[in-house]
Parts: structure tokens; sequence; C-alpha cells
DNA sequence: GTCTATAAATAGATAGAC
DNA sequence: GTCTATCTATTTATAGAC
């Protein structure tokens, strides 16, 4: 019985490998970062040999934009809840996507570097084009309620604010914060960087 | 003659290898960054073998602390010279800082992330220690002389600064401004959001 | 101080068996 | 659809010649 446990790992994997390829590349992304990812080491997870994902994607790049795009569709998700999570005020729902940014790179490993990563682009892959858009598209409108301001300053702000964002985890998982902050602290530093940055943004 | 040009790499690379291998450091790390990074592209970079860099530093981590430890002095002669081009105002010393630290990073390849690697501090290398902290009390004063704020206060400031600067860089090294942004208009944009984290901040 | 040669990992990717 | 086996390239690092 616990022969047969044990031969699970290393036999087949029936039917469901390519989401369970997609799955594990996060749970590998938010433990070594983009610089620790490979396809074998995902495969090794998953219990399967190092040939396998090859049948599901033809290079280690298109299963890098598969996890982008669901990556993006996630995050849309978390931004919808956090923002619904928030209230009616209107600066509020747009401070909360910096901290829901924060927790979700944090848990997953996927940000705005494996979404929009450069290597990426090439794929001309329209679900993911069209996943990143949507994301920023949702940032731009809280933005706009936020301020009431014109597109050029939203823009603007969005950017900051993303920035901030992808800063404050990044420099986290660097070990920048030397102390034993959580990914939770760090989601509060982040969500008070953008009540900053929107208090030194016009109104109106 | 041009036979004996041609030896010259591949071949004695006399007396200066040490300071040689951290300045191709500097240059593989801004081509390729971090990730791209390998002692043995550093070594063919300056056409030696890749075993003659292991007589200079016993392993990869300490060639990257000589880097980081390099990237930190050169970082705070830079923000040096940015403050002593920015005249008077002291919000504008302050300021101008997040340029210079895009416009380091985008030419030098090292920033925080390189100087702060988490990996790095169980090396208990003391230079590298004093010289982030010198970058960072550096930092902290022109913050203090900006806001005329208390230690909490200009440490949330810092902080908020830098992660937005390093958040710019890393963002526009991974392609996420598609644009043919210049690293020039980046740091602009750095300084920009700088500014609006100035103005959401109390002074007095 | 640098070289050649080499070892042991690990990576991405392919061919062909089952 | 997954496996085993294999190829090629690259990495970190060491041993020993010069």
């Amino acid at each position: 019985m616990s022969e047969k446990a044990q031969n699970q790992r290393g036999r087949y994997h029936h039917g469901e490998l390519r989401p369970a390829l997609i799955e594990a590349s996060f749970g590998l992304l938010a433990e070594s970062g983009l610089a620790g990812f490979s396809v074998a080491q995902v495969a090794r997870r998953l219990g399967v040999s190092t040939a396998a994902p090859y049948r599901h994607f033809p290079d280690r790049d298109h299963l890098m934009a598969a996890v982008a795009t669901q990556a993006a569709v996630e995050l849309a998700e978390e931004f919808g809840r956090a923002v619904a999570d928030a209230g009616s005020d209107p600066a509020e729902r747009f401070v909360v996507t910096a901290g829901a940014y924060v927790r979700f790179v944090g848990t997953r490993g996927a940000g705005f570097d494996v979404i929009f990563a450069a290597g990426l682009e090439r794929l001309q892959n329209a679900a993911l084009t069209d996943a990143g858009r949507h994301l920023m598209d949702l940032l731009w409108e809280l933005a706009e309620q936020a301020t009431g301001q014109d597109q050029e300053t939203c823009l603007t702000l969005v950017g900051q604010h993303l920035v901030a964002a992808h800063g404050y985890v990044t420099l986290y998982a660097g070990g920048f914060f030397h102390r034993q902050e959580t990914i939770d602290e760090i989601a509060d530093l982040a969500m008070a960087a953008s009540r900053t940055l929107l208090r030194g943004t016009p109104t109106g």
C-alpha cells in the first residue's frame, strides 16, 4: 500500500498534466523566483519525467506564457476581491490593489515581471496580451474614480502605484528588508506608499 | 601582428585580473541582468580561462560581494554628484537621487537587489555592510533636510522613494515599458514619482 | 597567476518505446 | 500521454602543468 503510494510519484499523471504543470510552476516561482524556474524542476515536482512537459508545451517560453496568462487572470480576480472588500471610498478602492498585488506575488511568485516579460511578447499570444491589458484598464478606471483627473495624470499615477508595489515585493524577495517582515506587512507598506502617491497627486 | 592581437585574447592577463573581473561583472550585469550572470561568462569576456577567477575569489558569491561593495561605493558617489548638481533646494536634492539610481542601475546593472542580495549577508562582509549602510544614511539625511520630519517618517519616505526607483528600473529592464523609453526618460519618471511622494508626505 | 583538462550538476530539448 | 534514454550546452569548481 505504501509501496503504491510511493510509485504514484514517478509514474503516470493521468489526463490533467497541462493544468498541473501551470499550477506547479506557480509553486516553483513562489519558492525560487523567476531565476530558479526550470521546466525540469516543474516536472520533478509532479513526479513526471522531464520530457513529459514537452508534450503539452513546445518549449519553456510557451509554458511561461501560459503561467503569465493565468497570473494576469488571477491577479484581476484578486484586484476585484480587494476592491469589493474596500468599501465605497474611491481612494481606498484604488489603494488596496497595491496590497493585493504584493500578497499575490508573495504567494504565487508571478507578477508584472512575468506577465509582461520581455521575451514573451514575440509569442504574439493574444490571451496573454488581452489579460495584461484588462489588468491595466481595471487599475486605470480605479485611478480615474479616485482622482477625477485626466487620462495622462491617471496613467502616471497607476505607473507609480504599480512600480512601488512591485519594488516592495521584489526587494522583499531579494532580502532587502532584513527584518522578518511578513508579506502582509509589506502589503501594508505598499498601500501606505500608494496613499502617499495619491495625496501627492492633484484631485478634483 | 594581427596574429599577436588575436592571441592577446585567450592568453595571459597580467597582474590586474581581480579588478578586471569586477569591472567585467558590471558589464555582464548591465547586459544580461542578475539572472544571466555567471563566473564563466565574466572570464570569457576577459579572454581568460574559466578557472582563472577562482584564483582571486573562492567562489561565485565572493565575486558578487566584491561587485556589490563597489556598486555601493560608486552609487554613493553618483548620489553625491547628483546632489551637488541639484542646487540648494532640499526637496530637489533628495529627488535627484532617484534619477541617479535609475541611471546607475541602467548602465552598471547592479542596484539594491545586488547590494543587499539575500545570499550575501551570510558572508559577513564588513566592507559591503558598511557601504550599504553609508548609502542608506546618505539618503536618510537628504530626506530629513527635505521634510524636516522625524526619523520614522523619513525612513518611510526613503523606503518609498527607493522602492519606486528600483521598481521603475527593474520593470524597465523586464520590458514592461514596451515603448522605446530611454534610461533617461525612466529616470525622469522615477524623479516625478519621488516628487509626488514628497508632496504626499507632511513637511515642516 | 594563468593554463588545460576535467568532474559533477543542471538545463532545454528530441527520439522512439510502450 | 508518459516513459526511458540520450544529446548538447552550460554552470560551478578542482587538480595539476607551466
